[in-house]
RNA sequence: GCCUCCAUAGCUCAGCUGGUUAGAGCGCCGGACUGUUAAUCCGUAGGUCCUAGGUUCAAGUCCUAGUGGGGGCGCCA
């Protein structure tokens, strides 16, 4: 029987073994330091000559990066440690030992190809470690959400005979000699049962041929498709803002340790706890556009400011290497050259991040300016509109054109439907779509032939609103997404253990 | 699909307007030293400067094409 470093605290002053890997070691003639993984956490244990002998010293001096063996030896209180606590370690044992372990200690001085290709160990670091985490506890708090609420959790099916939302990006695969695809939503499935069950939510993977080599795209992801029968789109936007308030809280009680060593800024996180404001669409492109402005802030003006600031800082960095690369030349002690030879180094990365801004913020602000009602917003409109907020926004009441045939007309304007969606703040968009269903089946019937969608395969459907059709709502939710949010994480390729996206199927 | 930036050591990068023998940090290996926290110090090894053409007395550096990658947009959650 061994032990878990995240429970270490209870054998204070007592004998422990844990088992796990070597995250980080420091050697010296008497001691090895190893930082040991086990899954559970990270700890600091300490291998000392006189308390192991001479022949197990000898076996722990051949330990590098991510061999793997056991250790026992007594919990000792350390506060300058992480997690609090250390093991002095009487013996150990070496299951494996690795050698040349090609992902160093601090990730980020890899380039994301050399970490893509080995996400079978990048999965070990410590960041990756805590995005699983929370990706976890992010699950956990979506079940747990609407378990308490009655909803039953349904499995669509991922083999499907149907497009919901048009064929061209679906992937399509052969079914016994039939064409299938696999599944982009399960709302549709959702929809029967809730006809059945009341209050239902799926949650599965989910595929999208889209060939988009984006931040915010993947080919294969997780999403969660809650289904209610007798609701509006009021109640189903209560719903959407009770349940993201109660899934990022869940993160912030229960993965402090994660988001600490994601470097995640919490107080901007907890910002959820306020109401969210609800934008209506037309609302939403004054606003865009800088003709309306929120809590007297302009998102023009926003976008300049960002711009101005990029500038200065690529000067002011510019400044700060010049001066300090003139320092080193005149000659310093060798530890002050490697701080500063470090410090310009990070500075370069930033202006190189700045340069990036100066070249795309004129274009964001030119799509914003010349935004046309009507018209679905882009990535950047998104970060645009966002960033005029500091909690998550919802927008509805869409244009009926850009949105699906099944979302329902509001009363007296056709041109517009009952969708919403959640835009996440700190510019990560688009977490959460849904919509208050349509319940007329005359309408969904001229809605079907005006998208070109094959009616014969929606007959299952239609029969939904030929026997006892009621009002319904319901939203779906981009897993990765809001694992992105949670974890302040530039790209959705870190939110999935294995991603599937455009040009990456392996490992 | 479009726009844009980039490709130099195992990794991350520097190399100004072309100019002799291409550099640093980290990692590896060897050594010293230390209750160490991305430890520190000394040393060794390690490069066909992505590929193919071109300009030039001279190309890592300039030009063209190709290949590969980053970022943005489009399409979307």
């Amino acid at each position: 029987m061994h032990q878990y470093i995240k429970e270490i605290g209870q054998h204070e002053g007592k004998q422990a073994t844990l088992k796990g890997w070597v995250a980080n070691i420091r050697e010296s003639k008497t001691n090895i330091f190893v930082v040991l993984r086990d899954g559970t956490g990270f700890m600091q244990c300490v291998i000392g000559l006189d308390d192991v002998g001479e022949a197990q010293f000898e076996a722990a001096k051949r330990l590098s990066l991510e061999s793997s063996l056991a250790l026992t030896g007594n919990i000792i209180k350390d506060e300058r440690q992480m997690g609090g606590y250390e093991l002095q370690a009487t013996s150990l044992e070496v299951y494996g030992y690795a050698k040349d372990y090609p992902i160093k200690v601090n990730e980020n001085e890899h380039g994301v190809r050399h970490l893509a290709d080995r996400r079978h160990l990048w999965l070990r670091s410590k960041r990756q470690w805590a995005i699983m985490r929370v990706r976890n506890e992010i699950k956990m708090g979506i079940h747990e959400f609407f378990q308490d609420r009655g909803f039953m959790q349904m499995d669509a099916p991922i083999f499907t005979g149907n497009a919901c939302e048009g064929t061209t990006t679906l992937f399509a695969t052969d079914f016994f000699g039939d064409e299938a695809f696999l599944s982009q939503s399960g709302q549709l499935y959702g929809e029967a049962m809730a006809m059945a069950q009341g209050l239902i939510y799926t949650f599965g993977p989910t595929f999208r041929a889209e060939k988009s080599d984006t931040p915010r795209h993947l080919a294969e992801f997780w999403m969660i498709e809650p289904e209610m029968a007798f609701y509006d789109n009021e109640m189903n936007m209560d719903l959407i803002e009770a349940f993201i308030k109660h899934v990022i809280n869940r993160v912030l009680e229960k993965c402090k340790v994660e988001l600490e060593a994601l470097d995640r800024d919490t107080e901007a996180l907890a910002k959820v706890n306020q109401e969210f404001p609800r934008v209506a669409y037309t609302d939403s492109v004054k606003i865009l556009r800088g003709e309306m402005e929120v809590n007297g802030k302009n998102a023009i003006a926003v976008q300049e400011a960002d711009l101005a600031a990029a500038k200065q800082g690529i000067e002011d960095n510019l400044k700060d290497i010049a001066e300090r690369e003139t320092a080193i030349k005149a000659g310093m002690k060798k530890g002050a050259r490697k701080f500063n030879e470090a410090k310009i180094a990070a500075l370069r990365k930033e202006i190189a991040i700045m340069e990036e801004q100066v070249r795309n913020i004129p274009k964001w602000i030119e799509s914003a300016r010349n935004f046309k009602d009507g018209e679905d917003f882009g990535g950047s409109d998104e970060t645009v509109l966002t960033r005029v907020f500091d909690s998550p926004v919802m927008v509805y009441n869409w244009p009926t054109k850009i949105k699906a045939f099944y979302m329902k007309e509001v009363e007296g304007d056709p041109d517009h439907v009952k969708g919403v969606d959640l835009l996440a703040p700190e510019g990560y968009g688009e977490i959460v779509g849904g919509s208050e269903r349509e319940t007329d089946i005359e309408i969904l019937l001229r809605k079907i032939k005006e998208h070109e969608l094959p009616m014969e395969e929606f007959e299952w459907y239609l029969d939904l609103r030929r026997f006892g059709s009621v009002p319904h709502a319901g939203f779906g939710l981009g897993l990765e997404r809001i694992v992105r949010w949670c974890c302040d994480l530039d790209h959705l390729r870190e939110t999935i253990p294995f991603p599937r996206r455009y040009g990456r199927l392996l490992p």
